[in-house]
DNA sequence: AACTAAAATGCAATCGATTGCAATAACTAT
DNA sequence: ATAGTTATTGCAATCGATTGCATTTTAGTT
């Protein structure tokens, strides 16, 4: 770990040597501290900068108590692969990135296996960051419940749950579901099948606007066309293809995310069910990747981008201490091919 | 900024006070010193548990002169698309963060804008990462280059260029293009189309085994079947119609990545152009979603993870002072429906 | 020129750890 | 017992900044 660098290591005290001046004057003048002396400030600068001092933050962040970082935490949602599954989370994690630099925060990635929540824990304690963002409260509810009654500067991406003691940021995944399956419905679907997993909270609010909007059709909700899509891809592919082992007659899909739609399209290709043709189907996110594919996604669009921003937002709140409260990012029906309606 | 820690802030002369020892014999115990007795050891390490006490990171490593981290930077591509583009960079992200969590390390996610390579060089000289790995070279070489010589822990993944002074993993970008362009000929393809931006160095090398490919088929090389597609989808669209509308006959394509690959069925679908019944198309990456689209992508498969593991050992030899090398990683044809020959 | 107010700078403590060296305690051998 | 080891522990300096308070320098007033 030595002679790795080779790089000059200019420090404070030696611009001060320079300068003649003490290390307070230094301090000050770099900082543009206003009790410097105009001509001191522009000469100590100039010196600065001809040395090519660059300031040590480890220890201006440790007499500051601050760090100038935030963590985002991605809790994995399966063992299985150990890599970022959706390219959802991985856009939300570009949009964070845009939205901390242009506040002079760094970024802390981290992911949290399934297993050993004590990460979470961990990660604050060691005060690394000044915050954290949790992107997905995945089946972790409970741990970051508690957490959150002890560490305040904790902003989560996800679900708005009745029992939440900690802030959320999420999408309005109730209507977007119910856009969904209304869209659907009007194009003379009845017989709509769910694909995706309800035990992760988001998509838990998302098969309850398929259930209502079903009702509100006067639809009887057939319990046997919801398939239970596990994140991974090789569990989602056995999933999908035990469901249309059955034989169940149905004419439309609401797809939890589009990645479950695209794996869906993918199996119903395999088995020569063509989409839109023979079957409909509606996802939600609204990846990039969604208006590229073949054929082109119909979705519940959730603003990644504003969320990002949100998330960001609520958390310098919570630092500075202003009073905040968890936001619902509308959502809106984007219209492809994918539905036939096109 | 203040407030906003409400959790226990226990700190090491607290451990110390409670278990009447001074600070250099707790933090003896707590590494493991074995200057200190075994009773005293387990007595502090006990009394520290029960306290919820956490090492701070920020003071450690101003004291070991080090971070614990490593930052890893991504060059964005163009100003247009803010957010990262593609999949492949987000792959690898993920990979990276296993490797360094791995090793205990943290990791740090910088973008820097085409515009401002300055922010290299700050990153580097604010010490807040004990090395650096850089995520595609993009037209950044000669700033890296000119970096490199001053800053040993930095590995780069992208093209081994002749003229690098610094170290690189990358794939085997010239044999697995020469790979699928055999494959199309091979196919009986002769108008074979490359779709991609040589000016990027490793889209470069996969540009030179397109052309000796064909070379070595005794088919001539035709300069109007290169299609200079740009990465923002707008532009890529608008490049992929401008090559269209010129009317050139054409029966397979060579895409230089997998998401020109996927934009470019888009664009014929549109048009009509029926992929791989009209035109075979080869991607180049393996991105996750290859696979699930629909025709399914025969491409050129990057060994992403093998890339994350070689990066990281390589950032670690260096930091250790371990002489080591530029990697070039072998790449295999992965062949699928999108070229026809399933 | 003398004295006061204001402006500019420096001293020294502090953030929370680590570690070389000195000091003390506990043992061993004679 | 006594000197000589050896096993434990503590003192104090250090990493590179920031900042309250004291101090010096400069400017302003009569």
């Amino acid at each position: 770990m030595d002679g790795a660098r080779s790089m000059a290591n200019v420090k404070m005290s030696d611009i001060a040597s320079l300068a003649g001046v003490s290390e307070s004057t230094v301090s000050r003048a770099l900082s543009d501290n206003p009790l410097i002396n105009e001509a001191t400030r522009l000469r100590i600068k100039k010196i600065a900068e001809d040395h090519g001092y660059v300031l040590d933050l480890r220890a201006r962040n440790l007499r500051l108590q601050k760090t100038g970082t935030i963590s985002v935490v991605f809790p994995l949602l399966h063992e299985v692969d150990s890599g970022f599954s959706d390219p959802f989370f991985l856009e939300m994690l570009g949009y964070l990135a845009d939205e901390l630099s242009d506040r002079h925060y760094d970024l802390l990635l981290h992911k949290i296996a399934p297993g050993e929540p004590r990460g979470l824990v961990e990660l604050i304690n060691e005060r690394r960051s000044d915050g954290v963002v949790v992107i997905g409260q995945s089946t972790q509810n409970a741990v970051i419940n508690e957490l959150a009654s002890r560490y305040e500067p904790l902003v989560v991406w996800g679900a708005a749950l009745p029992d939440n003691h900690y802030l959320t940021v999420g999408s309005d995944n109730y209507n977007g579901a119910v856009m969904a399956v209304q869209h659907l419905v009007a194009l003379g679907h009845r017989r709509i099948a769910f694909f995706g997993d309800k035990i992760l909270p988001e998509i838990g609010e998302r098969y309850a606007g398929y259930v209502a909007a079903l009702e509100k059709a006067d639809i009887a909700l057939d319990p046997s066309l919801e398939c239970r899509v596990p994140f991974d891809r090789l569990g989602a592919r056995k999933a999908m293809n035990g469901f249309l082992d059955k034989k169940l007659p149905f004419d439309a899909v609401f797809a939890a995310s589009d990645l479950v739609a695209i794996a869906a399209i993918n199996v119903f290709d395999q088995r020569g069910i063509r989409v839109p043709v023979d079957v409909s189907i509606v996802g939600f996110d609204d990846i990039m990747l969604a208006a590229a594919y073949t054929p082109a996604l119909t979705t519940v669009r959730q603003d990644i981008g504003g969320g990002a921003k949100a998330l960001v937002e609520t958390l310098f709140h919570r630092l500075n201490g202003t009073p905040t409260q968890s936001t619902i990012l509308p959502t809106s029906l984007v219209v492809r091919a994918s539905c036939g309606a096109k």
